[in-house]
DNA sequence: ATGACGATTTACT
DNA sequence: GTAAATCGTCATA
């Protein structure tokens, strides 16, 4: 074999060159992987996303066209990663979308773990995690996979460190829209359907609101 | 310069 | 179920 390297294959600008709705189900079942220095690969597949719709999106970051230094990935190419710092303690990544200028985004909330649990298991700090509360919420998929600040504004169509690779998308029927989680002060945007998610899949964050009331 | 507030997680009652 | 942890960001002044 002169090349038992096979060429990593990943998502291209196109496939993220689109509303952050449709993006946000797009990406249920693909791939995030994450390159470690020394080569490492921790991956993990897609089964939880918000939409975060623009200037109009009272809980996005972009509300009203806000344009500050935390914010500016929003604004940069399809495909451009967005991790911010929260309470004081916590990263979590969105994957940029849409038009170059147009500030759209899809956050990821939950991954099921694929590879490099174990180092996983030692970047969260608590050994006797099981498998699918590795990546459970958009703060403990970032601290699984070792995302923080410095890949903040990276291009996950070029880059090494970050990437997605095509898998098996989850299949329409599959796939839940319900509330947003964490957005309490968004007003009447607190109940648009903009959360994805993987229909009873265990690696969740939050279980999705029960449909119909019991009597 | 100041103060209010997180696109969360974890521990505890 | 409630509350603490913990600090960067942003609006206001």
């Amino acid at each position: 074999m002169l090349t038992p390297e096979v060429p990593t294959r990943r998502l291209d600008r196109d496939f993220f060159a689109r509303s952050p709705e449709s993006l946000g189900k797009a990406l249920l079942g693909q791939r995030l992987v994450r390159v470690l220095e020394f080569g490492q690969r921790l991956s993990g597949l897609i089964v939880e996303t918000e939409a975060y719709a623009g200037p109009r999106d009272k809980a996005s970051h972009a509300y009203q066209g806000r344009r500050t230094p935390r914010n500016e990935p929003m604004y940069a190419a399809p495909g451009t990663a967005y991790v911010y710092f929260t309470y004081g303690m916590h990263f979590c990544m969105n994957i940029v979308c849409g038009k170059v200028g147009v500030p759209v985004a899809v956050l990821l909330r939950a991954l099921e773990p694929a590879e490099g649990m174990d180092t996983m298991r030692r970047l969260r700090g608590r050994e006797g995690l099981r498998d699918r509360d590795l990546c459970s919420g958009p703060a403990k998929l970032c601290k699984a996979l070792a995302i923080d600040r410095a890949l903040n504004a990276l291009d996950l169509v070029t880059d090494p460190r970050l990437f997605l690779e095509p898998a098996e998308p989850a299949r329409r029927a599959d796939i839940v829209s319900c509330p947003r989680i964490g957005i309490d002060r968004a007003e009447e945007w607190v109940d648009k359907p903009l959360r994805y998610l993987v229909r009873g899949h265990p690696c969740i964050s939050v279980p999705p609101r029960i449909i119909g009331a019991p009597e």
